[in-house]
DNA sequence: CGAGTTTTTGCAACCGGTTGCAAATCTTCT
DNA sequence: AGAAGATTTGCAACCGGTTGCAAAAACTCG
């Protein structure tokens, strides 16, 4: 059936650590042996067992990817990255979707009882105690979207929500824009709660504007809508809105169109991500960029740090954010 | 560190052998003994390792979900169906991107390292062929959304290519279109060249209709809109385009407004898929419904048969697919 | 109460590998 | 050629579990 260590070593008549030693790389090992092991493996179609192994080496390389996201397009392009990167250093993504489930003790459970090398935990929604959870179990954790925190207590890779919120707020100001809203994703997705804090705060240095906000009950297509259509039903809604997500974005867009109005003549929309698809012609989405390949690239770096270094000081990496000029806000008037 | 079965066996008490069987469903024990282990066992905070039972058992509920196309939205929707049902069926899904190969020998060999109890072929563009290398493997495989064959070598689950082909023919004929074209996804990818054989064999059929074909290099947003612009570049281009996907419909949908035509009054699309997005306002594509999630649910029950019974004898499970009308073809004319 | 039957338990071997250690082999040099 | 040193090899124990088998314990019943 399955070809094994000992027969390999049967057929080349050499004992099972030389096969062993054979495999690994540095291993003490001449270059006859080598040879003659290889012969016997090839001719058998042997390959090691990288299960059996990870039991006396303590290293499986399989790295857990958690998200809880699986509706927005963004994550199609998360995946991608993640896996292809993962794959070329040789660590296997095994996949957790978490829909509906925020309690990590389920994760944390199943994926010690695979030994994962490392998790990393891609979202911008779960709460800082989540990835936490892995730390405590002792499970080298990368955060990737997660919250900034000045006193990380995992690593961390992203973006300063906050930050965006303000941009956010200079954009619309500088497009002439004085009735302004930030339309959120769920209100207990930290990246919600870090964007609106961000957002008011810069709303405070601007006396001139007038700021409201809103939350959809997720990020998704269908709740940006719904929740534009509810703004529109008031009589005195805002000229602009800042999104917190690009499919919410979108949402929202199909909910003013719907209703008559003109983007962004009528109204403006500010999205956040950039996704691929927000450059699409039937789209075509102004929006703040988030820069995804490097946010990835930066969390597989760490990974493969802690798994050398499993202790590793927590760090935070946050990358800076800009705006992609497009056709959902009014050019800049000065 | 990491709690072994070793030292709740010792903290319990017990012998290790009785450890193992408190943990496992109809093993011969008292209730005592299992609940003697069981407080043992919190106390500690151990759970079982479940790579080292694979090696006596056989089983390590790793199931590998091959793809290569992680660009198309729809596979969003694919990617959370299959992982939230292996989930449910305690499979653990362990992803392989395999972006720009299609030489399986890689895939079979690292699926193998990791024992995998079996594999998901995700993918409509890969040939028969690469999934068949895993049954060579004595691994059990499901080719889901791949090619119908009356004579399958491995399990197939998907859709009728062929089929779809011919209803968009009848769709597009009975909307009153006499001149009419395929736009495809790649050459080489059996999805396209079922449908496009489907197409052919339907056109033969209505005399009065004229047709013609055309290929874009892959199922991307990109593709579609460069071989769309490319058309219509020609004088004489169709009235109406059945596009082999609904990314490939929404790029040629954005060329087509990009050179100032309307949809459907100056050229009709036809998508298939129907992902989410087709729905959205703003894309509001008709289009042919694949059932994806019946095709995943009924992948993953496949899989999960061919578990207790490897060499059951291979199928094909295919789905009808139906037209969704939305906006982007003409209404019936009768 | 004791023989017979059934259930529970522990021993020890095994799953497919790795690795420290000592013995065997090979090099190098006088 | 022989001693010293370096390299290669095999033995045996181990990683964290499972399982067949036989002994021990718990029932059953006359």
């Amino acid at each position: 059936m399955v070809v094994t260590l000992k027969e390999v070593a049967e057929r080349a008549g050499v004992s099972r650590s030389a096969v062993s030693r054979a495999f690994t790389d540095g291993a003490s090992v001449s270059d006859k042996m080598r040879r003659k092991v290889e012969k016997a493996a090839r001719e058998l179609g042997y390959s090691p067992n990288a299960l059996a192994s990870s039991l006396t080496t303590g290293r499986t390389k399989l790295i857990g990817l958690v998200s809880n996201n699986f509706h927005n397009p963004i994550f199609l392009e998360v995946f991608d990255l993640f896996t292809r990167g993962l794959q070329d250093r040789g660590l296997r993504p095994l996949l957790v979707n978490l829909t509906d489930e925020t309690d990590p003790e389920n994760s944390v459970r199943m994926l010690r009882q695979y030994s994962v090398d490392g998790v990393v935990v891609a979202s911008s929604t779960l709460p800082p105690g989540f990835a936490k959870a892995f730390r405590d179990a002792q499970v080298p954790v990368v955060h990737s979207f997660g919250r900034y925190s000045s006193a990380p207590q995992v690593h961390v890779v992203g973006i300063d929500n906050m930050e965006c919120g303000r941009i956010a707020v200079r954009e619309l100001a500088a497009r002439g824009h004085r009735k302004i809203a930030f339309l959120g994703g769920p209100e207990t997705a930290t990246s919600t709660q870090d964007r609106l804090a961000g957002f008011m705060q810069e709303v405070a240095q601007h006396p001139q504007i007038k700021a409201a906000y809103s939350y959809a009950n997720a990020y998704s297509f269908e709740a940006g809508r719904h929740e534009m259509l509810r703004l529109l039903e008031q009589p005195t809604h805002a000229e602009a809105y800042f999104c917190g997500d690009d499919v919410l974005s979108i949402g929202a867009l199909s909910a003013i169109r719907e209703r008559g109005l003109s983007v962004p003549n009528d109204i403006g929309i500010l999205g956040l991500n950039d996704m691929e698809m927000a450059g699409w012609e039937n789209i075509n989405l102004t929006t703040i960029h988030q820069p995804i390949r490097q946010i990835i690239t930066s969390s597989i770096e760490l990974m493969v740090a802690m798994l050398d270094e499993p202790d590793r000081y927590p760090e935070a990496r946050i990358f800076p954010c800009s705006v992609v000029e497009r056709g959902t806000l009014k050019p800049i008037t000065t």
